[in-house]
DNA sequence: ATACTTGTGATAACATATATATAACAGAGG
DNA sequence: CCTCTGTTATATATATGTTATCACAAGTAT
């Protein structure tokens, strides 16, 4: 489990969770049908409570990349709403690019960008 | 002014405002040298508190989109450090276009968003 | 059957963040 | 003098994040 908490980020114990273990799916280290440690077994690998992942857990589930099992723990399976997918990138793209182009980030670099991150996918794209 | 707060939104109001100015700047509905309305003028036209607005604001500051002037008030003042804001860009997309794969968003799909943001800054009149 | 582990729930406590409400201050300009 | 600016200072209320226990129902292992 490669897991890094910064405990000085501004950004929230649960959401540094999530979003790592997002990243973890979208680069396969965490495959469909894979399970994740339990919260207590996080909690205490990690030096954090059992609520704190438990949060994290029940926000994954929320936004459909998990399913909670109390036989297996956490499973990774993705429930694809791509439309809906679309729609939230498109709004979080709209905030973000806007920041960028305020500092002059061209949208050739921008592009450039999003290659380097999705050559970190190295698996065939779905 | 054209901005528009939702009050049942889980964003902070004074995130929703650093949000819509910082596209502002980007769509060049505010250019550098412009004022903003003042932290009270602003608050009672939104009908929210002053300090709310005087924190967006002191966000705006020290993010490098505006300066603060007792005098003038609050006025668009660009500080570009491009290196800095490549990496904050880069950071960030990581997150996000992590979750878009799991939503099974391609690279070129994510390209194809980027241009039509783009385009919004292009067409978009002050 | 016993012991253990699973997610889940309730509750309490504390720190921090958010937002509001007043009030006052110093500098600039009418 | 009066009014407008950002700024600072309190105080209050609410929400959020995190930790800490305690407990329970359901599944697994021995």
């Amino acid at each position: 489990m490669i897991i890094e908490i910064d405990f000085n980020s501004d950004e929230a114990i649960y959401i540094q969770l999530r979003n790592q273990i997002i990243i973890g799916i979208a680069t396969s280290r965490y495959q469909e049908g894979d399970t994740l440690p339990s919260v207590r077994q996080l909690a205490d690998h990690i030096g954090i409570n059992m609520h704190t992942v438990n949060k994290a857990y029940s926000v994954l589930k929320q936004e459909g990349f998990i399913k909670l099992d109390r036989r297996k723990g956490a499973v990774i399976a993705l429930d694809v709403d791509k439309l809906r997918g679309l729609e939230e990138m498109k709004r979080d793209l709209r905030v973000l690019l806007a920041k960028g182009r305020c500092k002059n980030i061209t949208a050739d670099e921008v592009h450039q960008i999003i290659d380097e991150i999705y050559c970190e996918y190295k698996y065939e794209e779905p």
